[in-house]
DNA sequence: GTGCCTCGAGTTCC
DNA sequence: CTCGAGGCAC
């Protein structure tokens, strides 16, 4: 490194100077970080030179640059762009591998939606292009806001960027007043090639595949790079709509076009599954000349009515599946197993790998599941991989699960050194020395430290801080890490985080003082605690990290309890798992005996539950009420469904009544408000009628539904 | 008891 | 993203 003067130091025009070289250090390491090849600083390196500008900039604020590494104002500074929130969610697809899953993917279609043998249903085909999902918004016809996927819900704003593309339109004639266009962007493999050429020129570092290079080229800060970049763009899916565009997939696309979009040439509609395959193949075998990565052929619902009603799951829709290509393997050597060990004391082994591309990423470790997945057997005893067990020096075949999660698919035994020797997995904690106890029917084995085994401690309160928990601005888990082992200022379990800022003060404030902490981050990141002291019960419970208590199990429990008060009341009168509370806590919709248990154990066990207390205290816990639903005339009412159904299938009915506030059982009891009887009922309609239950038709309940 | 469906937990690389 | 397992319907 060249001279660096302290920053007092600084005048005007050396400031300058420096902004101008941290500008391009940082720029180059971005770079070559999203090249996804050997980083050419350490991640310490480049926070340091991140630091340093920023520093810089405090001091002469009217010296920093456009082209500033800390991005505009306003934006958060961790990635340069604002975030945005997608009116309606980008969903992900499921998956099908082989031709059975696309069989069994339209035969559910077809069984949700009651189809008879002789209906037809049509699906469009379309290629899967391997880029970066991209939302546009269209108000009145002119593009007002791009926007990245992010995790679906909430992406990045690349309005500036996505306008230097030259397959998206900034004006649309004719279109809806408001309209979300989806689709993907990427980089053909021409283009690809001169921009690798061109960065080569230029002495810079190559992009590892095309995927990369477009993601790249459309996250820069400066859109004038974006465009001078050859992106394109395919749309095939809209979000937000003020009117629909058509009544099928395939005539919204058509639609699409018409606006001005390219849409992709090889789109395509079948009948059934047979069909679909043979457009897979079709598109498969123009794989190579296609010119652009694909990594799969999407199947969808054409009738939209029918999407609509077949509606989503969790994270994915029903009507829609992606068949992916088979997966790129390659051969590379297993240096070595490490064991991991997770929040519930999970041991976990990793392969550590002689590095190796695949699928355009330098892949150096791979998950190895647990034990019998070393040993060659899966979760019944079965034989995998034919049963070859893997063994530290053999070669082994990498590919990576989903084109993410590299995992070990074959060993080659003619390769495996003389002295290799099968693995043992060990008995006790490698972190802490407990015994490591695999209990009867688990796939893991858990070190049973608990609390003592630091590893469980640090990840207990990674979880503490994570997203869907406190989500503490400043406090990751890096920062969990170092003060976990800090003997001044400790953070050892969650309520130390929130007496942090007076126990630093009655330490003379020296955190401040302490490396890669200056007087403003401290400040911020005592700000960025206080705010969460006020917090929904929802959450707190998820932080917890109780086991079997995750997100959704939370909000079940938050709900159903109302307040921290009611709840730690609850389980503490169902602590010897019988009695009333018990049988109330068991009665949640969502919760068992395995996770009632789990639940009390945790709040019985004097430690942790003082723990717990020392944390409340600290706390605001603000009560969660159940979700209103006083409008639907259903709420909060049984529901039974019985005999055929005609105009709907069981789970749509299902669906619709939960939606409206309803719990759908299966059969009928005192408890039950309401049964809707189809043609055919019998045993359960004669007993409803005996406990002097309302029973009404599918015609009544629709319009019931209809009105909800 | 068996077979779906979802959630929880752990993981990699960016 | 995937696997294992809990929860629930049949």
């Amino acid at each position: 490194m060249s001279r660096e003067i302290a920053i007092d130091a600084l005048n005007a025009e050396e400031a300058a100077e420096e902004l101008a070289r941290l500008a391009r250090l940082i720029d180059q390491a971005n770079r070559a970080y999203h090249a996804e090849d050997a980083p050419e600083i350490s991640d310490g390196e480049y926070d340091r030179l991140k630091r340093r500008n920023q520093a810089i900039e405090a001091r002469f604020p009217d010296l920093k640059r456009a082209d500033s590494p800390t991005g505009q104002v306003g934006a958060p500074a961790a990635s340069g762009f604002q975030k945005v929130t997608h009116a309606v969610r980008m969903l992900s697809l499921g998956n099908a591998f082989e031709p059975g899953d696309v069989d069994e993917f339209v035969s559910r279609v077809r069984s949700y939606l009651g189809l008879a043998d002789s209906d037809p249903v049509a699906f469009t085909s379309e290629p899967k292009i391997d880029g970066l999902s991209l939302s546009l918004r269209y108000e009145n016809g002119r593009l007002v806001q791009a926007a990245t996927r992010g995790d679906g819900s909430v992406g990045e704003n690349v309005t500036e960027n996505a306008r230097t593309i030259s397959d998206i339109p900034l004006v649309l004639h004719g279109a809806p007043d408001l309209l979300e266009v989806r689709g993907e962007v990427y980089m053909t493999h021409p283009d690809f090639a001169a921009l690798n050429a061109a960065q080569a020129e230029k002495g810079e570092r190559a992009f590892a595949n095309p995927r990369n290079a477009a993601a790249g080229s459309l996250r820069q800060l400066d859109p004038a790079i974006t465009r001078a970049r050859p992106l394109a763009f395919f749309a095939y899916a809209w979000g937000a709509l003020s009117e629909p565009l058509a009544s099928t997939q395939s005539g919204a696309i058509d639609r699409l076009k018409s606006l001005g979009f390219s849409t992709n040439p090889l789109t395509g509609l079948a009948e059934d599954a047979e069909g679909l395959i043979k457009a897979y193949r079709a598109i498969e075998a123009e794989r190579a000349a296609l010119g652009y990565d694909i990594d799969g052929v999407v199947y969808k619902v054409d009738d939209l009515a029918y999407q609509r009603r077949l509606g989503f799951r969790s994270t994915t829709p029903r009507w829609a599946i992606a068949h992916k290509f088979p997966a790129e393997l390659a051969w590379t050597r297993l240096e070595g197993i490490d064991i991991q060990v997770g929040r519930t004391g999970a041991l976990s082994p990793v392969a550590r790998l002689a590095p190796v591309t695949v699928g355009g990423v330098v892949v150096s470790n791979a998950t190895l599941h647990n034990e019998d997945y070393i040993r060659g057997l899966d979760n019944t005893g079965q034989p995998i991989r034919e049963g070859k067990d893997i063994r530290v020096g053999d070669r082994v075949q990498v590919y990576r699960a989903g084109d993410v999660i590299p995992k070990i698919a074959d060993v080659d035994l003619t390769q495996r050194p003389d002295d290799a020797e099968p693995y043992i997995f060990p008995d006790t904690c490698p972190e802490c020395g407990s015994a490591a106890v695999r209990e009867e029917g688990d796939a893991v084995r858990r070190c049973t430290g608990g609390l003592i085994c630091p590893a469980q401690a640090v990840e207990k309160l990674k979880h503490f801080v994570s997203r869907a928990a406190f989500d503490i601005d400043g406090l990751g888990a890096r920062q969990i890490e170092m003060f976990y082992r800090d003997t001044d200022l400790p953070i050892r379990e969650p309520a130390d985080i929130f007496t942090l800022e007076r126990r630093d003060a009655a330490n003379l404030g020296k955190l401040r003082n302490r490396d890669g902490f200056g007087e403003k981050s401290v400040g911020n990141l005592f700000q960025a605690i206080e705010d969460k002291r006020r917090i929904a019960l929802n959450r707190v419970l998820f932080a917890l990290g109780i086991r079997h208590v995750g997100e959704s199990a939370a909000m079940l429990l938050a709900t159903h309890y109302g307040s921290w008060a009611a709840l730690a009341d609850a389980l503490e009168a169902a602590r010897d798992q019988s009695g009333e509370a018990w049988d109330d806590l068991i009665s949640i919709d969502g919760v068992g005996n395995v996770l009632a248990a789990s639940l009390v154990s945790a709040f019985a066990q004097p430690a942790e539950r003082a723990s717990i207390n020392r944390l409340v205290n600290e706390l605001e816990i603000m009560d969660v009420a159940a979700p209103d639903n006083t409008e639907s005339p259903v709420a909060g009412k049984t529901i039974v469904f019985t005999g055929s159904l005609e105009k709907m299938t069981r789970a749509e009915a299902k669906a619709t009544a939960e939606a409206m506030g309803a719990k759908v059982a299966g059969s009928v009891s005192a408890r039950t408000d309401l049964v809707v009887a189809g043609p055919g009922a019998g045993a359960k309609a004669r007993k409803a009628a005996e406990l002097g239950i309302e029973i009404i038709d599918e015609d009544d309940w629709l319009s019931i539904a209809g009105a909800g």
